[in-house]
RNA sequence: GGGCGGUUAGCUCAGCGGGAGAGCAUCGGCCUUACAAGCCGGGGGUCACAGGUUCAAAUCCUGUACCGCCCACCA
């Protein structure tokens, strides 16, 4: 079959991805062999491909193809994630469109209707996925939800809390209004934002003429307040340690304390203690005993219930009632003025916790939670990676890794939302009844002293007063507690499954160093913990892809790029050779469409040099070889041996990069052969020996063009899969495909560094030649006479080399001689020692070509200059590495040789120029 | 407040101790029978700035400026 004289993505990407399907080529292999395996960092299933998706699969799909070519049995495992909190949300937004508030649906239907909402729409971006070329073995896919993880979650419960690495307390935690949930420490986006310091006077509760001024961010909290805390140093505040303050608004008298954590400097030296809605506070007053108000309710606004169960009933506790945060700082404020308690108010910058689902500031609040006890499982985790059992790539990250894990905190992994994996601990409710609150929702709430039954199924009664009336923990888990067990789950733990010995460790994760914390570090701790084994050896972290001018691609900001449109309008293989050639380790990537449209004309380039190759070998199949490799043959050309050692020093390279994670040296590295070397030269030689009357010689270069080209499709393959199956298939190769075809491997006999000098020098003529024409205005069809001076051997390379120089720079007559009387009026180019002369006569403009002598003598005078200072320092010659001192002497020789060359052509044409005149 | 990264050709970026590179853009010439999405040739950079180490610095060290991240409980 002819190859289309274009190359159309759209048809062909669709077609061989089903091909590789139908033949279960994404499987690992069925034949014993090192494995290779990965597991995708998953999606949320609520979301649809962006840019860090496209490049993290790109690479990924680029080491599984790789390895899988190379040998590998490759199990790469897809899924996705249940996304608690991302998915609650987006359902709770659809239904609110129909006006169905999640609690009036109720907890089970509305869970229904999240699992419906998955299943319609859940696995659009696995379809995205594919159209992305990626191999992941399908028949492998999971989702944190399903019924195998829900086990492994549930066993892995379990098994924390058997050893007490889990509990539950209640402690300050960040608490998202908005999503009514506790969020983890890292799961708050602090941002700098432009506050007020509101400077507030607190009076001596038996002296209210005297008081202290307090300076707060948060005046709404002082409704909190238990205490004002001073240095125990500070000397202005010595009469004022234990003595008794009377609250504005509220009137609560709280007392005077003495703490170093205290600033001194700030303000006015005095803190306001308000341990229910500040963690510093609340710090401070757990070394006090002090009590710990909650004054919000779980939507932040001021709870009067909370005051009235104090037994606080001023008209203040109704007036603020129900008011949101926000609003009750401004009245209160506002009360604080006009009452005269309100020294001043300035402009202040201060850091904002924000949620990092729906951006609503975070607020601290007292709640029972369930804790990971974590630094048992941190420290081993801290050590792989010191110890090398776990790289990670670049290795900058590992120090972050190292500063996250020593100060690690508890984790809290209990969620206030429906949608997820619920604990597995159950509470007796005749035992606990106390504890159990029922609240406005239907739901129970658990107080803070509950006693949890924690087991692997639902316990038939209580181990206690054998009751069988027991209710679950309404809470669910944080979604990273059942990513961090992916890949063991994924593989069938806590089954001993066949999969989880062939491919547990895992070889690589690959992902973006955002999820560093989130995910890496605690599948690292979870690993550990329950395989006694890494979950990976290497961790290569890849950048963030930007856009053009640097920016975090944002739905808000819409400068959204969609890889779909990309895809489509370039083709998958351009989108995907643009990534990896981008994906320079340490940087972000800064995608500019006109980088991708330029990697597209690399694949047109591709095709069209396969279109060549074919033109030329229209009968020859791989199999009409009978196996024998061209590339083994004996007894080549010039320009075969030249781009096979070529094709060595790639393929190395290309191995070498891919292995390093370097892609972007990957995908430059052929790209750079690919062009620049098969197709601009060798494509261009190749052209003498196809139309050469010797049959042996045309065909000993058909095969070989072949089979470079064969090489060249395999190399690329990992990249740009589409692109080259279709080429492979079209020339005929065998039909299952290119992905399970072996990736090359160099041959030191290929290399030759010879002919590699000689093709260098070659080149170098040629290009001098052609340049020399161009500045001489000599048109392209024009064939020219070119005199060749060289006392050395590269005069008899030439000579042999001859066809080359009539074919590549047009010469229709060259003459080769080694020393005499040069001629007169040339265009002159000297290449090491030889020197190259162009009779021009009637073109030559001498008055052009004197003045780009002069400048090419007065540009080598600058080299040679630089060479000569250097080579007059002693300690040069004498420090300097002897190959170095070596190059620099021969380089001046060399620039001497052309400066005199030079110089003597610019004396030719000054004679003739007289002589003219 | 700590830590990390960046600053190289008009743009996007490689290079990270021994002759400044690529792609795109630009200029000039080419419809040369694979490719005008192409071919051939050219121009363009005191490698942010200031010190230092070294025979030698874009490359290593220190500092400064600007940009961008991450972490952190100074109200």
């Amino acid at each position: 079959m002819q190859l289309p004289k274009t190359y159309s993505h759209k048809d062909i990407e669709t077609k061989w991805y089903n091909h590789w399907m139908s033949r279960g080529l994404f499987a690992p292999a069925d034949r014993p062999g090192p494995s290779f395996s990965m597991v995708i960092p998953p999606p949320n299933v609520t979301g649809s491909l962006h840019m860090g998706h496209a490049l993290n699969n790109t690479l990924q799909d680029i080491l599984c193809r790789y390895k899988r070519m190379d040998g590998y049995r490759v199990l790469w495992v897809p899924g996705t994630d249940h996304a608690g909190i991302a998915t609650q949300n987006v359902v709770e937004r659809q239904l609110a469109q129909k006006k169905i508030s999640r609690t009036a649906l109720g907890r089970k239907k509305f869970v229904e209707t999240v699992w419906n909402w998955k299943r319609e729409a859940g696995d659009a971006i696995l379809h995205q996925l594919k159209a992305l070329g990626v191999s992941c073995d399908w028949s492998h896919e999971r989702f944190t939800m399903d019924e195998g993880l829900s086990h492994a979650v549930r066993e892995a419960f379990v098994q924390l809390w058997e050893d007490r690495l889990l509990y539950r307390a209640q402690r300050l935690i960040n608490w998202c209004p908005r999503c009514k949930t506790a969020l983890a420490d890292i799961e708050v986006v602090h941002e700098d934002a432009d506050g007020t310091l509101w400077h507030v006077r607190y009076p001596l509760a038996d002296n209210p003429a005297q008081h202290l001024v307090v300076a707060t961010t948060r005046p709404e909290t002082m409704l909190g307040d238990t205490a004002v805390a001073v240095h125990p140093e500070d000397e202005r505040y010595q009469s004022w340690i234990g003595k008794k303050i009377r609250l504005p608004i509220t009137g609560r008298i709280v007392p005077v304390i003495a703490d170093a954590y205290v600033d001194r400097a700030f303000g006015s030296g005095a803190l306001k203690i308000t341990p229910g809605h500040d963690f510093n506070d609340f710090e401070i007053g757990e070394r006090f005993g002090l009590d710990k108000i909650s004054i919000f309710d779980a939507d932040a606004r001021i709870d009067a219930n909370a005051f009235l169960t104090r037994g606080e009933t001023g008209d203040w506790v109704a007036r603020y009632g129900g008011k949101d945060r926000f609003e009750a700082r401004k009245l209160i404020v506002g009360e604080l003025e006009r009452e005269g308690f309100l020294e001043k108010a300035e402009p202040h910058k201060l850091s904002v916790g924000h949620c990092y689902r729906c951006q609503t500031i975070i607020e601290p609040y007292l709640t029972p939670q369930w804790f990971v006890d974590i630094k048992p499982l941190a420290k081993p985790a801290i050590t792989v990676v010191q110890e090398g059992k776990i790289r990670i790539i670049p290795e900058g990250w590992s120090n972050s890794y190292f500063a996250w894990m020593e100060n690690i905190k508890d984790w809290c992994v209990s969620r206030q939302i429906w949608w997820g994996h619920q604990i597995p601990a159950w509470y007796c409710v005749s035992c606990d009844r106390a504890n159990l609150i029922e609240g406005a929702d239907g739901e129970y709430r658990l107080g803070k002293a509950a006693k949890p039954i924690v087991a692997r199924e639902v316990p038939s009664h209580c181990p206690i007063c054998r009751g069988r009336e027991l209710i679950q923990d309404p809470d669910v888990l944080d979604t990273w507690f059942s990513s961090g067990l992916w890949p063991f789950s994924t593989l069938g733990w806590p089954e001993q499954t066949e999969d989880l010995k062939t491919f547990y460790p895992t070889s690589a994760m690959v992902t973006g160093f955002d999820i560093l914390f989130f995910w890496v570090a605690r599948m690292i701790m979870m690993g550990l913990k329950f395989m006694g084994d890494v979950p990976f050896h290497d961790v290569y972290i890849h950048a963030l892809v930007r856009d053009e001018q640097g920016q975090k691609m944002s739905k808000s900001k819409g400068n959204v790029i969609d890889p779909l449109d990309v895809m489509h309008q370039y083709g998958t293989d351009a989108f995907r050779f643009t990534l990896a050639a981008m994906a320079a380790m340490g940087r972000d990537i800064k995608l500019a469409a006109d980088r991708i449209a330029g990697y597209q004309n690399f694949v047109n380039k591709l095709w069209n040099a396969a279109r060549f190759v074919q033109m030329n070998s229209s009968s020859l199949n791989s199999a009409d070889l009978d196996g024998r490799n061209p590339l083994q043959d004996r007894d080549l050309g010039f320009a075969e041996r030249w781009i096979r050692s070529r094709l060595a020093f790639t393929i190395a390279e290309a191995r070498a990069a891919i292995d390093g994670y370097r892609f972007n040296d990957y995908a430059n590295t052929l790209y750079q052969f690919t062009w620049h070397e098969f197709c601009d030269w060798y494509i261009e030689m190749s052209k003498l020996a196809l139309n050469s009357t010797d049959g042996v010689i045309a065909e000993r270069s058909r095969n070989l063009l072949r089979a470079i080209l064969d090489d060249i499709l395999l190399l690329l393959h990992p990249v740009m899969p589409f692109v080259t199956e279709e080429i492979w298939q079209t020339l005929g190769n065998q039909r299952e495909s290119i992905m399970v075809q072996p990736y090359p491997v160099p041959e030191e006999s290929w290399s030759d560094a010879q002919v590699e000098r000689q093709m260098t020098f070659l080149m170098d003529t040629v290009r001098a030649i052609r340049n020399l024409r161009t500045e001489m205005n000599c048109p392209p069809g024009k064939e020219v006479k070119v005199i060749f001076y060289d006392a050395g051997e590269e005069l008899g390379l030439l000579r042999e080399q001859e066809p080359y120089l009539r074919s590549l720079a047009r010469v229709s007559e060259s003459e080769f001689r080694e020393g005499g009387e040069r001629p007169k009026g040339a265009a002159t180019a000297v290449i090491g020692t030889t020197e190259i002369y162009l009779p021009l006569d009637d073109l030559i403009d001498l008055h052009e070509e004197r003045a780009r002598l002069s400048k090419e003598v007065g540009k080598i005078e600058d080299e040679l200059a630089r060479v000569q200072k250097k080579l007059g320092n002693a300690d040069f010659i004498a420090k300097a590495k002897t190959d170095v001192v070596h190059k620099e002497r021969e380089k001046a020789t060399q620039f001497e040789e052309k400066i005199r060359a030079l110089r003597a052509s610019l004396d030719k044409l000054q004679e003739i120029q007289a002589e003219r005149n």
